[in-house]
DNA sequence: AAGCAGAACAACCGCCTACTT
DNA sequence: GAAGTAGGCGGTTGTTCTGCT
């Protein structure tokens, strides 16, 4: 039904594979200018080729300002167990309740971990069931299994928590230490954005008839690095550009960071 | 140092649902 | 109410990284 070129006039064909990092820092920078809607018009006047999809993805999943990174952590995994045993694969769901965890990560984090663990317990169970007289064991359901599963792994998990824990909260102290930059800078972009009314802005390209022509005027015509000098300069543009804002991960990018704030 | 296997992660695909016209 | 569209979700695949032999 959806087709994920999608919007209109889409003639070029939608490029595929990973991001590049002026890929991400034109997206981050139209996001912050156009707020998390209208993927497929964000898009196109982006200058971005690809679809609106991929950019929500993109966005959601890797440069969102509020994602955690680093390790899922005992606590998270223990989370992650109750919640998947009340509720399944809902992993949208599931995240939620996980600041700064994405139905992705955890989706994928459960398939290289427990979904393996499950499995091993499932073997073990039924080797076991095998291994003993069968008229006693015949009611060992699949259900069983996977509860004795998820607790086991539960176990496991807790035994190795000393040390990722102690990952965790280098991490969280480090995340701590971004986040107060990332405020600072996010209070230099609310600040420019709010020159702009956002809602006035939406309503003012739905009106129009030119609106690609509208927004590329602004300096994205598919490189955004090259033309973010127009008018007025966006702080966030310059701070995706210093500072390789879109690679959050990155420990020289925190250090970076570190340096901004106290200057 | 090279090769391999498994883990971790990023991205895509297809379907579904909610919303709009 | 029907049709079309945008966005969300879960499943899957492809690529990169890491540790081991």
């Amino acid at each position: 039904m959806c087709n994920n070129s999608g919007g209109r006039g889409g003639a070029r064909a939608a490029r595929k594979g990973p991001w590049a990092e002026n890929e991400d820092a034109q997206l981050v920078w139209f996001v912050r200018l156009l707020g998390e809607r209208r993927w497929d018009f964000l898009a196109q006047v982006s200058g971005l080729r690809r679809t609106g999809k991929s950019c929500r993805l993109r966005w959601v999943n890797y440069l969102h300002p509020g994602l955690k990174r680093g390790r899922i952590t005992a606590d998270e995994e223990r989370l992650i167990l109750s919640l998947h045993a009340e509720w399944g694969s809902r992993w949208s769901r599931i995240a939620r309740k996980l600041p700064g965890r994405t139905d992705n990560e955890i989706k994928n984090y459960w398939r290289t971990h427990m979904r393996k663990k499950a499995q091993e317990e499932k073997m073990l169970a039924k080797k076991k069931a095998v291994a003993e007289a069968s008229s006693s064991t015949t009611s060992l359901t699949t259900t069983t299994c996977s509860a004795s599963a998820t607790a086991t792994s539960s176990r496991a998990a807790t035994t190795e928590a000393p040390q990722e824990s102690g990952t965790s909260m280098d991490d969280e102290a480090e995340e701590e230490a971004t986040t107060s930059v990332s405020e600072e800078n996010k209070a230099e972009v609310v600040q420019y954005c709010s020159a702009v009314d956002i809602d006035q802005l939406w309503n003012d390209i739905a009106a129009s008839e030119s609106y690609p022509e509208m927004m590329m005027s602004w300096g994205s015509a598919g490189n955004v690095a090259v033309a973010a000098p127009v008018e007025p300069s966006s702080p966030v543009w310059e701070f995706c550009e210093d500072y390789s804002l879109w690679r959050i991960d990155d420990h020289e990018y925190y250090n970076k960071i570190d340096q901004h704030a106290l200057n």
